[in-house]
DNA sequence: CTGTTAGCGCATTCAG
DNA sequence: CTGAATGCGCTAACAG
């Protein structure tokens, strides 16, 4: 029952005011007198005044907070995707409470429940991976936006990436740089990330004409560094012919990188190395530095925040699923 | 101004109560009877009730949030911290309101004006290195605990890991297991850490037998990838004599297994390689994986997060620094 | 055990 | 332009 700071009455009992023109002064509402504002505002300043949210909201009906539910703070994704929100947030003066799922769906449940009890003002659904998920549905009264993963209902707002432009793009840039036969390392078979993307590779082959046109095979396995280590080896190994890698993420590409070294294998000369996600960790100070595919995840974030803060406004969310282009970021491994 | 659930009101119409009635049973006190207890509960389950925080922190002066003031969002330090702190709070009784300064002083004004607008009731401070930072002081009307870096005033109390300590285990490690010429590839030159890590080394030198007893080298750096590559060339180039590499981070040790590859030095048999923060992500996969000390990172969270909940209960926080041993990680990399 | 009465701190009518 | 009154939703005394 902790009671410290002063409050509006005492600011306006010291300006000599009421606590209502008090409340307009520091508002800065029209319907007061110059002078009375200055006179209010230095008396706040003077208390060292602070206003309570917790009591302003219940007058409001807004809190200013709005809900960060993730459920793979660990991983690369959810990081930058905060931090653009942040950002975009952070002009208006709204807060973000995290919570982490951990991808359990009765933490899920619970984190939800504490968001609604703060009555967030907005909340922002944030996954790892670019399959569907459930959909909260349309009970919440506050504006939901799902970011990276979508929605599987199409009644809700979705930011996500365009992996099969993403794909296509890595094609393209290969192609232009005198490849032609790609090895395609990706994730998880069913893992739509990696279908898109090998979508996107022939999407750019059936459009290119036939100078650049380039033969690819696909290796579908895991997301990690072992499997890229693996999938390499295993390739050079059967005699399988490339001048090309495609690697899913950045961890794919540093376990091909290293079966390569390995293998006395050069990258870029013998075999451009190309990848997903910029982790700027695994792909900067890489020998060589690997070209890799930004997702944009902070923009992604940014585009979410200021979604919903016109959601917060009135502005209807605009449903379905919205898909932003990801860039590719050119360095040593794809340049001889 | 957006008002839809339903209210304690309602809730105690339904079941025919009062709301002081309504509020106790739903609050589990006592002085309730069992019958009218299970009719407000059916009926706020009816009703689909659920509390409004603002509305109940206004008349308790609780908030039941938690602010987390970081520095380093997109390091290898907040996130694990954070994560440790959200487990212990639980979230039926506690959120966090996150905010990242990004290591600018006016941001993170900002966002403490925002923490002191939303009345948390406590506040973590969450940096990205050892060495002291400036307090916030004593006027907030939260408790506060900086976690991992210090706060420079010993009348505030943080919880951080005891350097000395791991770089003591370490060298342990390397001279139980046969080593006797260490390479210590480490951070810039005043940085505390690399310097507690240095000590913690001479510190077991010292202290062992001469059966034990190693020699080591320490080359000063920064955290990177790339300065761990380029100082184990060197060291290389210049003929120094070695069979163990002490890497400050992970990042070097990935910096350092990649020269000794590029070379022919093959890890474990020629050389040891050992490093800081088990990084599951660089550590894990690494050929071979890298044997490394674990910061302990989420345990300090919960250890915050406990400190916290009692000092919020009254109880008083523990003034001064208080340091955790942080436990090595045994892999492929030191065990030939 | 239960209900009545008072605030918690602020924003917002609506008279003056 | 200003202020007195009212309510936001809930908890905390205090009576009954």
């Amino acid at each position: 029952m902790r009671r410290p700071s002063s409050k509006l009455a005492d600011v306006a009992k010291l300006a000599g005011v009421s606590v209502a023109t008090a409340s307009k002064a520091l508002n800065d509402r029209k319907e007061v007198a110059p002078s009375t504002r200055l006179r209010v505002r230095e008396a706040a300043q003077q208390l060292a005044f602070v206003h309570n949210r917790q009591a302003r909201s219940l007058s409001t009906g807004r809190t200013g907070i709005v809900g960060l539910l993730t459920s793979d703070l660990e991983g690369r994704f959810s990081l930058p995707i905060l931090m653009g929100a942040e950002d975009a947030f952070g002009a208006e003066q709204t807060s973000i409470l995290l919570s982490d799922a951990r991808g359990d769906a009765v933490r899920e449940a619970r984190h939800l429940d504490t968001f609604v009890q703060q009555r967030i003002d907005a909340l922002m659904v944030v996954g790892s991976r670019t399959d569907p998920r459930r959909s909260l549905g349309s009970s919440y009264d506050f504006p939901i936006v799902y970011v990276y993963t979508p929605s599987e209902s199409s009644a809700d707002c979705s930011l996500t990436i365009d992996n099969v432009d993403a794909g296509f793009k890595v094609a393209e840039h290969l192609a232009m740089t005198g490849r032609r036969r790609v090895l395609h390392i990706t994730g998880p078979l069913g893992d739509t990330a990696a279908m898109d993307r090998a979508r996107g590779i022939d999407a750019f082959i059936a459009e290119s004409d036939a100078s650049l046109r380039l033969g690819h095979r696909t290796n579908y396995g895991e997301w990690s560094e072992r499997w890229g280590r693996s999938a390499a080896l295993m390739a050079i190994g059967q005699g399988v012919e490339f001048d090309a890698v495609i690697c899913d993420s950045d961890q794919i590409a540093r376990g091909a990188l290293d079966a390569f070294a390995a293998r006395g294998i050069t990258v870029p000369d013998e075999a451009a190395v190309a990848s997903f996600d910029n982790w700027e960790l695994l792909v900067a100070d890489a020998s060589p530095p690997i070209t890799s595919v930004d997702m944009k995840l902070a923009e992604l974030g940014r585009q979410a925040a200021r979604l919903l803060t016109d959601a917060i406004g009135g502005t209807p969310l605009p449903a379905g699923v919205h898909e932003t282009n990801a860039s590719l970021v050119v360095r040593g491994s794809t340049l001889r």
